[in-house]
DNA sequence: GCATCGTGTGAACACTTGTTCACTCAATGG
DNA sequence: CCATTGAGTGAACAAGTGTTCACACGATGC
C-alpha cells in the first residue's frame, strides 16, 4: 500500500511545485490554466483531476502547505532564539534567510495575499494572524508590555507583523542575490521595528487618542 | 476636431472602467481576458487595438490614471489639513472616506501591487515611493524630527505609509458598507499610527542598533 | 462640397482552454 | 495467482481566446 500511495504524492507534489515556480518567475495563480500547469508538472490534464477538483483547490493546498512549512521552521527558530538587546536585528536576520532559502514559497503567499481567489485570501489572512496571535503571546511576557491590556499588545504585534510583511514584498522585488540591497532592507526594517519598540514602550493605555471616527 | 476626440476619450474611459469594475469584483486583473473587457464596455473585441497595444498596456493606463486622480485628492486635503493634536486621527477618517469614494481604484491598486506584471508593480511602488517623500517631507517640519537625518525621516514615513497600505488592505476585504468594522480598522490604525509617531520622538538616529546582518 | 481620416464593425483565423470518456496496466490484497 | 483498484493516458468536445482584415460611415479639414 506504500508504493502507490508515493507516487500519487510525488505526482501531486509535482503539480504543486509547477504552480509554485511559475508564480515566482512573475506569473500570477488566477492567470495560470489548468493545461499550463499540468504541462510544466509533466502529466496529462486529466491527470489533474485525480488530485484536485480545479485550479482553485490547488490554490488551497498551496497555501495550506506553504504555510505549514513556514510555520514549523519558524516556531523552530523562535525556541532557539535567545533574548537580548540585539534580539531584534538577530531575528530580521534569519527571517531573511528564510525568506531566500523559500522564495517561490513566499512569492506565492505575497501575490496571492490580494491578488487570489476570496477562499485563498481568506486562508492566507488566517495563517498571518495566527501568527500575529503567537507573537503577541511572546511579547506579552516582557517587562512593560506585561501591564498592557491584551488588546493593545496585540495592535502592537499586528503593527510589527505589517511591517514585516512590507518588507518581505519588497525583497521579493528584487533579485535573488543581490545582498546589497537585501542589507540596505534588513536595515531599515530592523530600524522601524525598533521604532515600533520604543513607541510601544513609551505607549500608555487609552491615552488620548481621539477616537473620532 | 472636438467631437472625434470626445467620442473616443469615451469608449477609452468605458474600457478602463469595465476592467475596474472587474477588478473591484474580485477579479484579478491578469486574469481578464481583452474579450471580457470589450464585451463589459460595450465595444467589439476589434475596438480595442484603437486604444491599447494589449491588455498590460491597459493596466498601465489604470495605474496611471487612478494614481493621478488620488495624488490630487490627497493633495487637496493636505493642505487644508490644520495640524493639531489630533491631527492623526482625521487624517486616518479623512483616508476612509477617500477610500470608501474610491473603492474601485484602490481594489485595483492593492490587488497589483503585488499581483500586477512587473511594469505594473513597479508604476504603484513608484507611486508609493512619492507619497512617503511628500509625507517626509512634510514631516520633516516638526519639532523633534526636523532634527533628525532626512534618512531616519523617511524610514519613519514608509513606515507609516506601509501601515496604512496595511489597514487598507485590511478595508478592502470588508463589504462596502460595514461602518463597525471600519470603524475598528480605524481606531487600530490610528492607535498604531501613533505608537510610531511615539517611537519617532523616541529615536536617536544612530542609537545602539548593531547592524548585524 | 468633397476627399480624407479614423473609430467602430463583423467575420474569420488558428489556438488554447476546461472537462469527459473509455482505455491501459502496474500495484494491491484476498 | 488472479480479480480489483486507481493513477495516468490520449482523443475528442464545445467554448473561449488574441489578432487580422476589409469594410462602413460619420466627423474633419480643405
Amino acid at each position: 500500500m506504500a508504493i502507490r500511495d508515493e507516487r500519487k504524492q510525488q505526482t501531486r507534489q509535482a503539480l504543486m511545485e509547477a504552480a509554485l515556480a511559475m508564480v515566482a518567475t512573475g506569473r500570477s495563480f488566477p492567470s495560470l490554466s489548468l493545461r499550463e500547469v499540468t504541462r510544466d508538472a509533466g502529466v496529462v490534464p486529466a491527470s489533474f483531476y485525480r488530485h484536485f477538483r480545479d485550479m482553485d483547490q490547488l490554490g488551497l493546498a498551496l497555501v495550506d502547505e506553504t504555510c505549514q512549512r513556514l510555520r514549523k521552521l519558524i516556531r523552530a527558530a523562535r525556541t532557539t532564539q535567545a533574548p537580548g538587546d540585539n534580539m531584534l536585528a538577530a531575528s530580521v536576520s534569519t527571517f531573511l534567510l528564510y525568506v531566500n532559502a523559500n522564495r517561490p514559497a513566499f512569492h506565492f503567499l505575497t501575490r496571492e495575499r490580494y491578488g487570489g481567489t476570496k477562499d485563498v485570501r481568506e486562508a492566507i489572512a488566517r495563517e498571518i494572524r495566527g501568527f500575529t496571535l503567537d507573537l503577541a503571546a511572546d511579547f506579552a511576557r516582557f517587562p512593560h508590555f506585561n501591564q498592557l491590556p491584551r488588546h493593545d499588545v496585540e495592535m502592537m504585534s499586528t503593527l510589527l507583523v505589517n511591517t514585516v510583511v512590507s518588507a518581505l514584498g519588497e525583497m521579493l522585488e528584487l533579485p535573488a542575490d543581490h545582498p546589497d540591497a537585501q542589507g540596505a532592507i534588513a536595515k531599515s526594517l530592523s530600524d522601524q521595528l525598533r521604532v515600533i519598540v520604543l513607541g510601544g514602550l513609551a505607549w500608555r493605555p487609552g491615552a488620548k487618542v481621539p477616537t473620532s471616527v
